[in-house]
DNA sequence: CATGGGATTGACT
DNA sequence: GTCAATCCCATGC
């Protein structure tokens, strides 16, 4: 038992994702992913859905895509400009393309062994072990094989939101890295969080407000 | 079967 | 700020 600090034993159900995903991508602030003995907290997320053009789902079921349109509560792990693993949450009913891209996280445990994994020293800063979806996915050790597995009884699982998380302020903006359907502020940020990716939307500027 | 683009990162100027 | 690394897969001939 060397995790005797984190209990995570219990994992959000299923149901908990069969929702709008822009909703499953803000009430996952706050909430734990765990894989083996690494853990830590969704200080940022994006919300993707087949309706609009940046999502992958858009051009419809193909074998890249069946894990989107396929049940909630799954893991969509898809690898990014051929060398990083990008970790999701499948959301909405069956059927609908849809999913959170979870793009940082606060480290709580397994923190050495994260440093190993991205290959950092040990002095490494903990904000540089997980700040982006690239450096998250390498750091716990998610794999493409994980594509398809359940985030409830699978090998990597998320957890409810932390009493300390309650009513974290949230930071709406522009997701990253996309072309198209720039419009919508569908990424969210933990504000003030030094372990969310860059660049780090400004409270003032961007804020929750939409436009 | 060949090609091109991508939900990124880190190193370098 | 710019740029290369590197792989999956959708699209087109």
């Amino acid at each position: 038992m060397r995790a005797s600090t984190l209990d995570v034993s219990s994992s959000l159900p299923d149901d908990f994702y069969a929702r709008p995903v822009l909703e499953v991508a803000r009430a996952l602030i706050g909430c734990t992913v765990e894989r083996e003995e690494a853990a830590g907290v969704i200080v940022e997320t994006e919300a993707y859905h087949d309706s609009e053009p940046a999502c992958h789902a858009f051009v419809g079921v193909t074998p890249r895509t069946r894990t989107l349109f396929g049940p909630p509560g799954r893991a969509y792990v898809y690898r990014s400009y051929g060398i990083h693993a990008m970790l999701n949450a499948v959301c909405e009913p069956e059927g609908v393309g849809a999913a959170v891209l979870i793009r940082a996280l606060e480290p709580l445990t397994g923190i050495e062994s994260m440093r190993a994994r991205r290959g950092l020293a040990e002095t490494a800063p903990v904000e540089d072990l997980c700040s982006g979806p690239g450096k998250l996915a390498q750091a716990l050790g998610v794999t493409l094989e994980e594509n398809g597995s359940s985030l409830s009884s699978g090998p990597v699982r998320i957890g409810p939101r932390r009493a300390e998380w309650a009513d974290p302020p949230i930071v709406a903006g522009p997701r990253i890295g996309i072309s198209r359907a720039v419009e919508l502020r569908w990424r969210l940020c933990v504000a003030g969080s030094r372990n969310v990716s860059r660049p780090r939307p400004s409270a003032g500027s961007g804020g929750a407000a939409g436009r």
